[in-house]
DNA sequence: AAAAACTTTGTACGATCGGTCAAGATAAGT
DNA sequence: ACTTATCTTGACCGATCGTACAAAGTTTTT
């Protein structure tokens, strides 16, 4: 049975487990679902094809764990958005750390975005689940706040379309967006620019009118 | 040769490629570059695959048609940023086009959304000339009216980029909003609501302070 | 140290892929 | 009317796909 083997086999299950993982999430990034074949993920991880299928059985499965592991990050980004907060604060916070992951994390940004594209064929389950009940419950912070007269009233659902949309684009569309910065990628300095650009643009319209 | 044959030839053929067009959006959209066979196109264009074939000679060339069709409205979507409008205008008008783009050709966006998550490995020739060109005239029309104080001094570059993920995000991303709004698309007056909060977001910030 | 469990790896298989080709049908040019 | 060009279609090809499987190697348990 599958005790829990305290030895060398499972702290090298683990690391090849993740390795497997990081080169799916590239590969799937990549070439989309049904272009990103065993035998890439394999070349990318450095290890033979039937060893990646051993790990995770099937390419729905490896697909799968890649796709929760960076819903589940974003889920954690989102732990600013809380009643007692201030609004501008949290909402600050949220939209630079939604940059961040687009910057440290961008392929896990792809793979999602290939997925809603493709109408969830594999997660649908999770969007009539979890996310639902996590969006209406961040949308009930918001007009909480909207209500105590501390924000302007907007649309709050609206409003976090917005958020993901553009902190997600510097992510999706990286490759855009280096091209029309002359080839390069964005610098330190840039993606602090960028920052402030977007919670100046995304959180202008927020604040009450004095 | 092929002279101008005047007759029921040409009239079929332009109907033909059309359709076949049409379907490969679709499918393109709904399976990514590779994922969308030939097949799957014929299936839903109700032609043999041959005859797909025929008309486009090459997968790659029915792509570079498709993505470059869509590349082509969003551009003439563009047009109200012209130096001599009134920017809110300008800009209003130019995102409600691009939300009315989202809505009748979702397709389309998705297609190219799906290209440059993928580094744009057909169209990398279109983003380093057209698209470089293109969005720097736009910046420089959008610096001007900040020059002339018709415009807080904002980002012109970011706020485009903005402008950009929004608006495609209710395209790329119908079906996650369609989930989050109980599985509904979402109706006439629903639209209409995007459209002002989507302007009233993005454009509060763009007014000069009085 | 023998047995059991787990891991690695090469091989094999049916399905599907993009694309070619040839033969027959239809329309256009003369 | 007859030749030529264009269109339609099914059959076919080599390559690659996901994945099943067996044999060899290694670690853990007894």
């Amino acid at each position: 049975m599958n005790k829990h083997t305290s030895g060398i086999q499972m702290r090298q299950r683990a690391e090849t487990k993740q390795r497997i993982q990081n080169a799916a999430e590239r590969v799937f990034a990549d070439f989309g679902y049904v272009g990103a074949s065993f035998s890439r993920i394999a070349a990318v991880a450095d290890l033979p094809k039937s060893n990646v299928v051993y790990y995770f059985e099937s390419k729905e499965k490896l697909y799968r764990v890649v796709v929760e592991d960076i819903f589940n990050v974003w889920r954690a980004a989102a732990d600013a958005l809380y009643p007692d907060n201030d609004p501008m604060t949290a909402l600050g916070d949220y939209i630079e750390t939604k940059l961040e992951l687009a910057r440290t994390r961008p392929y896990g940004s792809k793979v999602w975005a290939n997925e809603i594209i493709q109408r969830a064929p594999i997660v649908q389950d999770y969007l009539e689940g979890e996310l639902r009940r996590w969006t209406n419950d961040r949308i009930a912070v918001i007009d909480g706040w909207i209500a105590e007269g501390r924000m302007r009233p907007i649309s709050a659902r609206h409003l976090l379309y917005a958020i993901w949309a553009t902190t997600q684009h510097y992510a999706d569309f990286t490759h855009q967006i280096q091209t029309l910065n002359d080839d390069q990628e964005l610098s330190d300095a840039q993606w602090e620019e960028t920052k402030s650009a977007v919670k100046d643009l995304l959180l202008s319209g927020v604040s009450p009118r004095p």
